[in-house]
DNA sequence: TATTGTTATACTCTATAACTATA
DNA sequence: TATAGTTATAGAGTATAACAATA
């Protein structure tokens, strides 16, 4: 048995592998939020603000700021939805698809050089262990 | 390979587990903080406040609060470093050691509960790869 | 001079409440 | 009435800077 609570493990993890891919993602001029924010608006279906948020698990109004600061950035653009004018329809512009591309190279390798140290069906187990879990 | 990074995997995976400790904790007056502070402190040897911070990788001014507030509610004390002046010597009373019994087998249930989905030599699995990780 | 504990302060992340506009 | 986006605000949680006591 670990000696060490998982909670304690699972938080640590993850702040050792935000050391690694935020420095990974720093050329790109986003932060680990912006691109999970970004990774979400690339989907196939254009998402409204809402339906981004839900998917990250973060409240709607933590979501104004993500789009803010990624519309600033050039690399999405807000616009009305036509059927429910009630709604953003938030999508990358085309240079946020050619970030959201090489950032997502940029942090698959940030999560490989984390992952370096298990075996790689270790490695391969520990992901469909978390996704069974979440 | 998993669609989700594997950073929204760990981040939701510690989120989803504190729902279950969070409450696990709530009939000894504790959270989950406290829990891991009271944790270190109750171990072997006794620790300054310095040490047990860095055993948590927290700071040594966010450590001051945590024993206030264990202090307050009766769990640890606080004495001077027979060797040392500048130090405190902070250890778990003797209802902090009550408390630590009881809570830490409170949380290995929680852990158990989060991970009854995986297959038993999975859930081992998983605990090592993070320890190795970390 | 350096270290430990402390306090005051500030910053990041996030959510709640209240508003506007649309449905 | 309910929903989507927005704004203002507040609350965690954490760290940095400065100070006192001690080494």
């Amino acid at each position: 048995m670990s000696r060490r609570r998982l909670g304690y493990l699972l938080k640590h993890a993850g702040l050792r592998l935000g050391e690694l891919t935020g420095p990974a993602l720093e050329p790109y001029g986003i932060d680990g939020r912006e691109f999970a924010v970004l990774s979400v608006l690339g989907a196939r279906e254009p998402l409204s603000q809402l339906e981004a948020a839900q998917r990250l698990g973060i409240d709607r109004t933590t979501m104004v700021a993500m789009v803010d600061a990624l519309e600033r950035k050039g690399l999405v653009g807000r616009r009305p939805h036509p059927g429910d004018r009630r709604k953003n329809i938030v999508e990358p512009t085309e240079r946020g698809r050619e970030v959201l591309g090489a950032a997502t190279r940029a942090v698959e390798e940030a999560e490989e050089a984390f992952l370096a140290v298990l075996p790689d069906q270790d490695a391969q187990r520990l992901r469909e262990a978390l996704d069974r879990l979440v």
